[in-house]
DNA sequence: CGTGTTTTGTTGCAAATGCAACAGTATTAT
DNA sequence: ATAATACTGTTGCATTTGCAACAAAACACG
């Protein structure tokens, strides 16, 4: 099974620029910084990130904003999708790239057009999948950031990209700065903490490379 | 607007009946602590939680499980929406109450039946929307998760709380015991800095019911 | 090549947190 | 009504963590 990571997968380039006609589509380019507001009160648009990165964010009364999600190349978002039923004017997306966004009418996604293109349940396919992936991801930061201690966090996240690499070796993704940010811990703390575990023997570390050694399972 | 919360919302009772049979669908009944799976390779099946409660966990090699998603009343899972590109072996939904469930084709999901039912189109709808509720609802947690102490955590998810509720004043949804296991800390730890903040008159706690006295914004 | 910037590696110290344990209260079941 | 169970409130103590600060290393770039 192939991985959806573009809502135009498996349609052709010919199918997709008559679904483009079809749904009366329009790309539209916004500079970093700027905010995405086309949102109308009787066409909900949906977006799609063509190329670039933004976030969507929640105005909080108290002035102060956080991030809802961020997200990236082949992602979704839309009014029709996360502001139902949150006082819309609280959330706002954010380009914090240069972006190029496809816009089309939400009921062109969920309804046949008339002219019943057959490719159109490839795109809600691809939407669900993209969406469900997304929930994924996010439950996976959750579980690594419901760990009560940095070890466990490390540990956690270390087992998760070992799994993914299909041994117990693999490379960071990130620096080792950021890595503390997507642990929500202390960059300092974290070091301390890693030299411990390399003292322990528990891992091994070079550079970004990283080798774990789980203790085997006694059962 | 209207919340979705039933994936067969604004579906009138005929037309739901009528569409099972159109997708074949069946209802299973599960006990607390039994695990679906009735995955099979050729027809894959979504489940929709009719009632009760279940969790989305991942097993991982050293034996250990997380859990991935919990999943409510209204909630939709499939190895269509959630397991593509993972090892499927390593995904089981595990029933933490007992459940009625129901399951139907995926593909009825995504394509219109040859009946071409008017109300595929809503399906289709409330489907998106009880996904994108659930990122939103992850990523909330999320920011809630990366704020580094106890306090932050507290009256990050207060003024989430708060601005849901329209007012300062709410009431906590569940016990400070499932409250400190939501903000993943140590249940004494957080009485004790909620009780520091009831002293310094930050919040207002009795019972359940919270009132939040956030410092004004001083610009 | 040199220079400015980011990342890494360390440490002391104060503060925050988790843990364990216990008693009192509320809630639910029998 | 009574027993059993779950929740609340509290405390001492050891440990972990965040913070601040600094130096060395790596990197980016003109």
């Amino acid at each position: 099974m192939e991985q959806v990571t573009n809502i135009f997968q498996n349609i052709t380039e010919q199918e997709c620029s008559q679904m483009m006609r079809c749904f009366q589509a329009a790309e539209k380019r916004y500079t970093a910084g700027s905010v995405i507001s086309t949102y109308s009160r009787d066409s909900q648009k949906i977006g799609i990130l063509r190329e670039g990165e933004a976030n969507l964010v929640r105005i909080h009364s108290d002035g102060r904003q956080t991030i809802l999600e961020d997200l990236h190349q082949g992602d979704i978002f839309g009014e029709a999708l996360t502001f139902e039923n949150f006082d819309i004017g609280t959330m706002q997306v954010v380009c914090t790239k240069n972006c190029r966004i496809l816009f089309f009418d939400y009921a062109c996604l969920i309804r046949r057009c008339q002219k019943a293109c057959t490719f159109h349940s490839q795109l809600v396919h691809n939407s669900l999948q993209i969406m469900s992936r997304k929930a994924v991801q996010l439950s996976e930061r959750l579980e690594i950031l419901s760990q009560r201690s940095i070890r466990e966090k490390l540990l956690c996240y270390f087992s998760i990209l070992a799994a993914r690499n299909g041994r117990e070796t693999f490379q960071l993704p990130f620096s080792f700065s950021s890595l503390a940010d997507y642990l929500a811990v202390d960059r300092s703390a974290m070091m301390r903490e890693l030299k411990k575990m390399k003292e322990e023997g528990l891992v091994d570390v070079e550079k970004r490379r990283i080798v774990t050694v789980f203790p085997r399972q006694p059962f």
